[in-house]
DNA sequence: CTTGACCTTCCCATCATGGGAAGGTGTATC
DNA sequence: GATACACCTTCCCATGATGGGAAGGTCAAG
């Protein structure tokens, strides 16, 4: 099986896979003469198994991790659960920031007529903070750029 | 005002100040014989624009745009909102997406014993996906990587 | 034997941000 | 005045996960 059978078959791009395989995230497949990379099943069920992890948000590290307990029969379900929980907390908490910003936005643009006219609570307020919307300083930021 | 002043009272970074200057999101400041940049109370007005913009998830593009209208008197209101509601959207659904990861592990989590033992239904379910964690084939993927 | 679909490696771009080097400036204290 | 220290300048590099594209090799069908 070549790199874009793999890809269609486990929904990660060719791109992606030979990535994974540079960080040594997989291990690297075995080749053709001609210097073709060759997917075996095992290659395969790592690859879907990182796929199904990115779906749910792990990073190339925690993905790198899950892998290394995945191997290990006889890592405790407790190592598992640990990494999982933290992961749902970073989540949580950048789902809720994401929300509160929609929110904020949302009350400010109901607030805005959205006609011909200039008058626009919206960028008014962004230009004047209104004391609710103020950042108490020290708070960690969770713009978009930091979300990753 | 120098530039680490600026920083305090508006802030934001020095990095992120000349870096915001380089590409012309705010014009450049005036300068000392020596070349400190000197930050007036019209500089300062930007970057506390900026800053808030920020906090609210707007993308350094989408803040050129918002203060071209800030500044544009004439403007129409309805241009804002509809810079604002688009943004609306785009944070809605990624905060929406981050949670319903957050669930998912949240459910698998759950039925994990998290002891020494080794079988952890969190890694089984990631190796061999449950049908209900499917992502249908082509539907856009909202990883954390995916989230600026 | 040509065509076209694949494969290879390599380099570059993204977005917003920080780190750090190498060197100049400004001010307070001895 | 000299010395120390905090600040400023520009410049280059790194991040994380991904895609784009070039230049060239391989393979199978017509």
């Amino acid at each position: 099986m070549n790199i874009g059978q793999a890809a269609k078959a486990t929904g990660i791009s060719t791109k992606m896979i030979r990535y994974y395989e540079s960080i040594g995230l997989v291990a690297a497949p075995h080749r053709t003469e001609s210097g073709y990379r060759v997917y075996l099943d095992d290659d395969l069920h790592a690859l879907r198994f990182i796929n199904r992890a990115r779906d749910l948000g792990f990073s190339v590290e925690q993905m790198r991790d899950l892998l290394t307990l995945w191997r290990d029969r006889d890592r405790a379900s407790a190592d598992v659960k640990a990494i999982a929980r933290a992961h749902i907390a970073v989540l949580a908490e950048k789902a809720r920031a994401l929300a509160a910003m929609s929110e904020t936005l949302q009350h400010l643009a109901e607030t805005c007529h959205g006609d011909d006219r200039p008058s626009c609570p919206i960028i008014e307020k962004i230009a004047a903070a209104v004391p609710s919307s103020g950042r108490p300083a020290n708070r960690p930021r969770f713009g978009i750029a930091q979300l990753h």
